[in-house]
DNA sequence: AATTATTTTTAGATTTGTCTAAATTAAGAA
DNA sequence: TTCTTAATTTAGACAAATCTAAAAATAATT
């Protein structure tokens, strides 16, 4: 059984690990508010329980067990953000802080109950999948609305950014999870992308639009 | 704020408080599964934040300030019972260990979300009263146990016979102030009573079941 | 009232996770 | 390659919550 403070670390390393091989400690240091040296200390403890690979001044990958153990965790936290949205009129961006508590809570029974409860979701309110209970994905093909042509139509299935700004801004747009949108025009000029969204034509800038994930159809 | 084990501790002085005043070093150790000097250290903690009055020797009782906490944790407790009772199809027996993790999740806009959606329960699946958002629990009518039926449960809160002899004797029996009790049978011969009082069968007369004040839960 | 037993507190140590400041290693620039 | 900068680690300290063992206070008993 991890500690609390263990689990944050390797939901950390975990993320990290998509961007970065192997993760470095500065990197933790930032994600996770605290000094360069905490990392470290924390980083040989969670070496020592084989839950990461560590080698000294390279950085840290997770073990075989560590990865089952993040999993789960990024389980729980997807799970409990359905939750917060579905059940209790949550808005999406009001559920992390939440969630970062909510994950920790100690109970397969509980976990396994709120999914069947919850109805089995395959993604989270930003469309972010959630493994199940072994820890698998369904496989999704998500591509990012900024690699998207002229013509391309799909729907808003994520998104990469999970910024409050960022999620209230879109929220503002009408660009919501589920929404079907089509490319009018990619602005050679600048990257940004013209849109029609419920009839409606959209101008988003080539930021934003890196950060929206579609499901081409 | 409070940490975690502060939020416990006075949660425990909260319950122990039905019982004794002032709650004692070694009841609340037994409670919380630690060492009475664990619970010194604690206390004089609690004591200078000015959420327990601490008189050495003699033991701690709430302020208005530790009450108020207190409470809003047992109210937190009871309502994640509910939800996992109603909504998760737990057994009653099962709900225990995960509220008391669930009821230190910091979030009042989560707790008022969570009361709406399980349709604002006055009371948890064992019957005990879930006090509302400030604080107040819903007054539950006193019932002589004499009057109970086969099955009714409740909570001993009052005598209506002050004498010595009766006192002495309900304490013989093990029937105090804020014991749970549960009519297993009415004789219809004499009135007689027999209770469940913490697993233990019990036989008393009508007259004595006349003058114990209970509520209903 | 004196003695014994129980309860509570103190003193000092331990564990977990953190910190600062200094030392070390790796990486980049001249 | 050598010097400089940036990243990382070590060493030593600290706060929170706990513990053991010993001392002090209270309660119970003779």
């Amino acid at each position: 059984m991890q500690s609390y403070t263990e689990e944050n670390y390797l939901k950390i390393i975990y993320h990290l690990s998509e961007i970065s091989h192997p993760v470095q400690t500065n990197a933790i240091a930032e994600r996770i508010q605290t000094k360069a040296a905490s990392v470290t200390d924390m980083i040989k403890k969670l070496s020592e329980k084989e839950l990461v690979h560590y080698v000294k001044y390279q950085g840290v990958t997770l073990t075989e067990k560590g990865k089952v153990t993040a999993i789960n965790i990024v389980r729980k936290h997807r799970l409990w953000e359905v939750f917060l949205v579905d059940k209790l009129n949550f808005k999406w961006d009001e559920v992390h802080e939440v969630a970062e508590e909510l994950e920790h809570i100690q109970s397969n029974l509980l976990i396994e109950r709120l999914d069947e409860f919850l109805d089995f979701p395959k993604v989270d309110p930003h469309g972010d999948p959630i493994p199940d209970k072994h820890g698998n994905f369904a496989e999704m093909a998500l591509v990012k609305l900024s690699k998207l042509k002229n013509g391309d139509k799909g729907t808003i299935t994520g998104v990469s950014e999970h910024s409050s700004p960022f999620l209230k801004h879109l929220e503002k747009l009408g660009l919501t999870l589920g929404k079907r949108i089509a490319v009018v025009d990619v602005v050679e000029f600048d990257g940004s992308v013209e849109l029609l969204l419920e009839q409606e034509k959209l101008n988003i800038s080539r930021e934003v639009a890196k950060h929206i994930l579609i499901t081409k159809n």
